[in-house]
DNA sequence: GATTAGTCTGTGCACGTTCACAGAAAATGC
DNA sequence: GCATTTTCTGTGAACGTGCACAGACTAATC
């Protein structure tokens, strides 16, 4: 025997309404905070409000809205890297917040498969979102395809290169990658290289070009390890390769803290001491950073900050304001620990 | 100069009436696949369905059928552990997939502070979402009251010990917490302790009684290291304790891998060696389990598939299917790796 | 042939809100 | 005192769907 479902039913508009002694337009209009209410019926609205405990329906005014008040957070990602990776949970957590503020829901889309990229394209051509926040977007991502043609507000952690003007928030991989390799070769090392990781996506390939700027004429491409993700054992096999190469090496930049963790434990296992022997320093400053050991000297990365910022970046589209032009670049600071 | 929002007209049920030549109810009718409804007049309104492009507007359908095809998943827990225990994660993962297989919503909201408290009680009470999945609830949880109050259709991930017959899915804690230290016993260890973490859940509390059981008489209170959170930090702290009181243990049952990995760290510093000197063993085969030198001996914890299940429990429920008494309880392998 | 049961289809109403409009009342200008 | 503006309020029409109902047609039974 199921139960039925009991839910006494919610007061409306109307029910305000006769409460107040009003009509139903003047309750919508002290609601919405507009004009044009006098303040007696505005104190009488507020009362009966309280009174009948009114909550607006939210599906009847997204009908005659014509919105959905909802915005896709879209992680372009194997799911384990997902979970990895905690820069991507902090940035759906600061964008989560940002959102609810605001009143609008989050609507997670994990894209892994091919199959993931048709059902999200679906989502998308269905009118489920007002908007969309894209997180680790590639290069001709399909994704983006269908959100450029849908013409839907969105907006971008990190720079997708071939969209040319699409609203974006950041951080300045390279001038970062450029300053703490500078850190690193100020401490003495001579042979410096770097596990560069991810250069299918701009902060991949920005990080790579800050290391680049940094050395200058000392830059030696044998010294630079190719790995695909950035991930802890992407970091241990790229190290171990890049010791077969280069014996001699006593710096390294790694693309991200998880590479670098990957890193230490290689070089651990290959017998070096850090930083004695070899100075590392890595990217992100996430859980894995303090954790290491020794600890990570990293650039700190503001990811829940970022979360926040691309949020507000859709709000702000989906409120018809100006954007700003050529997107926004938070701060990023360098926490030097132990690791060189 | 703000550009207008520019979305050309969806396609609404009566554009399909018109192009397959029959009325709104007959398409209502296939699009919800009920009986009654000719061969004939069913690929006509298919045809018509694809050429116009139609997708059904939810919020209409929610308005007149009073629901919101929305859940919340609510998850009590400070925001950093929220980052730094995997098992969070996976369970939201493994929710969100189920939850858009069934055309539902999933609404993340992450309670901290008081504040979130009221905030979260608020949007419950304003009918916002259909049903709740609850995480990680604490003994005399606020939230919990709330949503009993409401008689909101829920299921808990663990077991609340106040909720008499809530459905919830869970792993048996206890159980496994004695096969492992069953199975730590057996590799010739005599002075065996635990960290035990947070013990104000069922989780921690049922982890410690799981460990108390498998010891029997030769339990020792004094190797038992009570730690408020199962995070890395806590489990370094507490193996320094428990190594000040007791210098000749030589195995360690950690209450989560995240305390496993902070009790790996305190006994490299404390200079023994694993699994040699000590042998230790976690709980969750979490990414920390992996990633830890060495490799951890853990129970599996199936978290994607907790998710899935207590997400299933839900749509059940709103199905108006009976439950099935007493919760759901999935399985847990151990995996053997290197550090015990 | 009349009655009944089963299948199929169209119509109007309801869901709860916002918005445009009309009109009343009050304040302001000459 | 009349015209004009400003402030305030109520009314009806949407928004797009599901559902109850009525009616039409077919097939089976008496």
């Amino acid at each position: 025997m199921s139960t039925p479902p009991l839910r006494r039913k919610r007061a409306t508009v109307h029910d305000v309404a006769v409460e107040a002694g009003v009509s139903r337009g003047t309750v919508s209009r002290v609601v919405n905070g507009e004009r044009y209410v006098s303040e007696e019926a505005r104190v009488a609205i507020e009362a009966a409000i309280v009174k009948v405990g009114y909550v607006p329906n939210n599906a009847a005014r997204n009908l005659v809205m014509q919105r959905t008040q909802a915005i896709g957070f879209i992680v372009h990602e194997p799911h384990s890297l997902f979970l990895e990776d905690p820069n991507i949970g902090e940035i759906l957590l600061g964008a989560n917040t940002a959102l609810s503020d605001a009143d609008y829901q989050m609507a997670c889309l994990i894209v892994d498969s091919e199959r993931d990229t048709d059902r999200v394209a679906r989502y998308l051509s269905g009118g489920f979102v007002d908007g969309v926040i894209i997180v680790s977007a590639r290069q001709n991502d399909p994704i983006t395809k269908v959100v450029e043609r849908l013409e839907i507000p969105a907006a971008f952690v990190g720079h997708p290169p071939d969209l040319a003007r699409a609203p974006f928030v950041g951080i300045d991989n390279r001038g970062s990658a450029r300053s703490i390799t500078e850190r690193l070769l100020g401490t003495g090392r001579r042979r410096v290289g770097m596990i560069a990781a991810a250069l299918d996506r701009d902060s991949g390939a920005d990080r790579l070009a800050g290391f680049t700027d940094a050395l200058g004429a000392r830059f030696d491409p044998a010294l630079v390890e190719r790995v695909p993700l950035y991930s802890y054992a992407a970091g241990r096999a790229g190290m171990h390769a890049l010791l077969e190469r280069a014996p001699d090496i006593d710096g390294i930049f790694a693309a991200s803290d998880a590479v670098a963790a990957g890193v230490l434990d290689a070089l651990r296992e290959a017998g070096r001491s850090v930083p004695t022997d070899v100075g590392v320093v890595g990217f992100d400053d996430s859980a894995w950073a303090v954790r290491a050991q020794p600890a990570l000297s990293t650039v700190h990365q503001p990811a829940e900050g970022l979360g926040r910022a691309v949020a507000e970046s859709v709000l702000s589209q989906l409120r018809g304001e100006d954007q700003p032009a050529g997107g926004i670049l938070l701060e990023t600071p360098i926490v030097w620990r132990d690791s060189a």
